[in-house]
This record gives C-alpha cells, structure tokens and sequence, in this order.
DNA sequence: CTGAAAGCGCTTACAG
DNA sequence: CTGAAAGCGCTTACAG
C-alpha cells in the first residue's frame, strides 16, 4: 500500500481512513473504542495510522469531548526550588492520569494573577493550583461562575474561597520563634520575602509579632524585606545592616534557607560565632542546610507532598466529582544547632 | 439587558452574540478585526461579553487556524536549578508573543523522549525546546516529516539533525582541565551526573580524558558517576570514597555546583585543605559558588541566555520563516581558588 | 459594516 | 461491526 502524505501539515483521521479504507469513524473507534471494532480491521487501521506517522489533534479532541486534560498551576516562580519541587510532583501525578500542566510563573503578589488564570481558561484549564490565596473579589467570583476546581496551597486557611492543601505558615513559625525564645533570645530579626501580597510572608511575620508580643518579657524585633526574592545576597547584606542597625539582635529567622546561608556566610567573614553569638534558622530544609557551618536549623515544609496531594485532589474531582477537601499537611522543625543567648 | 447564563459550562461566541443583538461573525471581528465593527457594535459586544465573562475557547481557535500557539519544551527534571532559570527565561519570552509553553521533564537519557515528544506533537506544539542531543533516528525523521522547528540546547553540536542553541561542553570542560593540569595536577578525579544517553556529561568526560591524554606527562584519572542526578549528598561520599580509593588525587572536577558543595563540605568534615591539598572546581555558577568556603572556582554557563535565544529563535521562525541558526554561547571559568598542587 | 455559511479534526448517537 | 452525519466553538472568505 502507497502512503500519500499531505503536501504540509498533519496527518488526519480522514486521510488514514483512506488510506485504509475505512471510514473515520472506524479509525477513530480503533483508537477509543477498540473493542468495537473487527480485529482485523483494527489492525490495519492502527498500523496504517502508525505508518502515515498519525497523531490524533488534542485541540479536536478537546472541541468535540469538551474535555481538554489541562491543568493550570499558578506559583510566584520557577526559580526557587522548592516551587519547583512542588510543580514537579504535582506534574508527575497528572501526568500519570493523562493531565498536562501549564505552569505560569507570576511573581510574588497574588493580586497580580488575574491575567493568568485568565490564560490558563482560555486554554481550557480544567482546574487550578494555586499558590497562596485567591485575594480578589473579582476573581474568586469569575472561577465560582465557571465551577473551576482550585486548589489553593503552600498556605492554610479554612474561611477562604478555596480549599487549601498546604501547610499553616503562622504555625509553624511561631513554632520557631517560640523555640528561640525559649533559648532565651529577646532580640530577633526576621528576614523576609516579598510581602506585598503574599499571604506566606504576611502570615509568618505576623506569627513572629504575636509570638514576641505574648512573651512576657521585654522583646525587640525587626524586620529586613527582600525587595528581590530569596537570594544569598539579600542575607549576606542584611546581616552586614542588623550589625549597624540593631547590634543587640542574637537570632535571626529567615524565611528561606537561601537566605539564612547568606546571612551565615556574612557572620563568618566578620567573625561572628554561630550559633553561639548569633543563632540562624532558615525555612524549606533545602538538602544544603544541613551541610552548612554550623547545620541549619530550618522548618522543613511538606513541598512534594502538597504538590502530590493537591494532584490527588483534582483528579479525585475530575474523575468523580469528589470534593475537594481541604488538607492541612504538616511541618517539622529541624533542630540543627541550639545556643541559648548570651 | 438581562445576561442569560448556560445552565453550566462556559460563555461562548453564540451566546454573546445572542445577548448583544449581532451575528457570531461580529463578535468573533469585535476580538480580532475592532477595525472591521462599527464602533458603537463593538462597544456594545466588548461590554456584554465582559459582563458575560466570555473567555474564548483556544481548543475552537486553534483548530479553526491551525494554530495553537503552543511549544514543547523537554527537559531533564525542573528540579535542577540550573533548568528551572533557563525554562524560565525561555517561558518569559515567549510569553510576550503570546505563546504558552509545555514543559516535560523526562529524565536525563535522551533516548526516552519519544514519548514526550508524542505527547507535545499530540497537544500541538508550533515547536520545541529540547535538552541535549536528539539521538533516536526514528525520533529524528518523525520530526523532520512533520517539519517540527526544534531548538536543541545545552550543548553544541554543529553535524546533528537539528540546530543547537548552547554551549560546547566539550571545550569548557577541556578548559577547566587543562586550567587544572596548569596548576601542576595530574591526579584528578570526574564527578558526573548520569551519562547514560547524556551527552552533556559525555561530552565533558570525554573532554576531560582527552585533556590529560594530551598532556605529556603521566596523568592518572578516575570518574563517579551519580545515578541520582546532582545532590550534595553524592559529592560528600564521593570524596570519601576518593580518599579511600584514589588517595593521590589532588584535583577534582564536578560536573554541578551541587556535587562541588558536596566536596568541599566533606574536605572540610575530614580536614583536607582545599585548595592546598585538594583543588575543588564545580559547574554551572550557581549563586551558592562564590558563598562556600572557599569560594568555589566554577564554570559558568549562559542557562538564562540559552532559554531567551532560543525563544527567540523560534519567535523568528514562527512569525516570519527564519531559519533557526545554531547559536554557540560563551562559558567564563570563575577562578576563586587556585592553588598548585603539593 | 454585517451576516450566513463553510470548515478546522474529532467522536458518537443513530441507523443500518 | 460499520458508515454517514451532526456538532463542539471559532474565524473568515464571500455575498450583500
């Protein structure tokens, strides 16, 4: 048999019908619903198909089945990895299920994601994952119009919109802050991320406060905001300020174990001892912190698992309608070096 | 006027058009021809197609242009930083002009990317984005049939099926050796990340070898391979072994930052001097490098500058037919250690 | 400037 | 078991 292949462009089921002689339904029915063909005629369907080199047009499919087995993920950025962690286990899931997943990266504040979950409809998306809160008014009412499955996550909360699947940042750092003041430290600084509309961030330096403020005692606190995202440089160079700036300070909390290598490498080259003058704890657990001098202490957050749980979720809903529930996953506090303040 | 809504399911063009009074037609030339509608038609039809909340379904569109405004990008896993910032800059570009990237991680052996290369064909890529060589021939001509602009990147070849848009690993490691051979090291060791259908690292090792092959005096070289792509973890029993199995090494290359950090921090665990004892080099400039203790020499590589060329490669070759020319990008050796060797 | 109609590639209810 | 036909939502050449 002569293969003819179009002058450009794709093969299609009409041009492998032909070529087998059969009509497209029977070619698209040896794809979808093999059983209901002859077995020979399937055979020489499927292997016509894979001669002409076929492969079936997903935005047809997705037209006709109204049916398009995308998944949108919103995240502030590729670039650090414990986003990428979780979109990685996140995709992995779906993938096994059919999904695909469109990432969009759109920067730390959540008020900034209209657009992109407008993208993400556009092309069809049959649920969201989301980082962080859904803030805008407009915005939760046009995904409660369209029914648009959202996981919300890396953040808990249980009066919002949507459903979180991540774990409680003002939990777990008050858990840390706790911890410092009960190695006696007063004076704390606490080295952010973005916080401009960033849920995270907002709810871990308000933890920070309050855990200060119920302390009995006389306490003091400051806090350095990285304009930039978390980077060695901004807790390099924030070190270097809190030493002008607030010299009584004895523990630092940074929000991000990048940040907290800065801020140890800044206390070496001016020879401050950690723990023992200065203790250092970070956030994420990345595999470094335990190989830095001293070892982190860090709050290991569940990145894989929120992305696998929250694809969990959504195809539990897209399959059969279950509901998608909101899952509070845990933290843990690695205790890598312990000084009480001098 | 009062906004009907579908029972459920989204807002589509007969529905707006229903509700504005005009044809599907003048919706559709509302969107895509304003200049085309009279004024006061589109104003109406922009205004109850947002009040409608219509978000056009890009599955129709694209099959009605035979356009998806989609491309492929395949790479090893997100996990690794160094693909996450090129994925990145790649993914910004391209959002610029509209187009929305899948990206498939799928491992570091390039000969299983058919499947993902299936997948991405199947969900309409205009074009795709490829980490290291394409080396299956079936992959190759199913490729070339179907006239699929490809962007092969992080590395360069210039006698392969499709244009590369990267780096000459091969060189940049033969530098970086000789770099160390200039020290007076002839005792090395290669740390590589899997190699197995990798021709980064194949290239890098086979550069390696060939380094010392050529230098006149006698030269003893050893390789690690990781099975587990790029952690600390593996370059910190690595040298462990190294100590135990090469104890005359004095020079050891790692093929990432990750492994180097690895290194350094078991050197520092045991006591060896680095660089006096031992001299460390890494790859890929990761933030981290000159932050370690020493400061790690490193080779950097154009990770943004290869995701954005290649955007723009494809950007050109979609909107006008340019040819996707081979683009061979600059590495620089950060020398932040150097030390001859005892 | 506007509308009716064709058609992109696919799947499936319907008829045989 | 198989085929002809309808229709998913969209855009544009064609006709007015």
């Amino acid at each position: 048999m002569s293969i003819k292949r179009k002058p450009s462009g794709r093969v299609n089921v009409t041009d492998v019908a032909k070529a087998a002689g059969v009509s497209v339904a029977t070619v698209s029915r040896s794809f979808n619903l093999p059983h209901h063909v002859r077995d020979d005629v399937r055979e020489k369907v499927l292997q016509t198909a894979s001669k002409m080199g076929y492969t079936p047009n997903s935005a047809a499919k997705a037209l006709r089945l109204q049916k398009t087995n995308v998944i949108g993920a919103i995240i502030p950025t590729l670039d650090h990895s414990i986003y990428a962690t979780m979109v990685k286990s996140f995709q992995d899931k779906l993938a096994e299920y059919g999904y695909v997943v469109y990432v969009l990266s759109c920067g730390f504040d959540s008020n900034s994601i209209y657009d992109s979950v407008r993208l993400l409809v556009e092309r069809g998306a049959e649920a969201l994952l989301i980082v962080g809160d859904v803030a805008d008014p407009d915005l939760t009412r046009y995904l409660k119009e369209y029914r648009m499955p959202v996981v919300c996550t890396y953040s808990y909360f249980d009066n919002r919109a949507f459903p979180f699947i991540g774990f409680d940042n003002y939990q777990a750092t008050k858990q840390l802050t706790e911890y410092l003041l009960g190695l006696g430290h007063r004076n704390m600084a606490m080295l952010t991320g973005p916080m401009q509309g960033n849920d995270r961030q907002q709810a871990r330096h308000s933890a920070f406060l309050d855990a200060l403020k119920e302390h009995k005692s006389k306490c003091t606190h400051f806090t350095y905001e990285s304009a930039g995202g978390y980077t060695i440089e901004f807790g390099e160079k924030t070190l270097r300020r809190i030493r002008l700036e607030c010299p009584e300070v004895t523990a630092i909390i940074c929000n991000s174990d990048v940040i907290a290598f800065g801020v140890l490498s800044a206390c070496k080259k001016m020879g401050i001892d950690v723990p023992r003058e200065m203790s250092v704890v970070g956030y994420d657990n990345l595999e470094f912190a335990e190989y830095l001098e001293p070892p982190l202490t860090t709050l290991a957050i569940p990145a894989a698992e929120m992305g696998l749980r929250s694809a969990e979720a959504i195809i539990a809903n897209l399959k059969n309608g279950t509901e998608i529930k909101p899952l509070l996953l845990g933290t843990q506090l690695m205790i890598r070096q312990s000084s009480h303040s001098i």
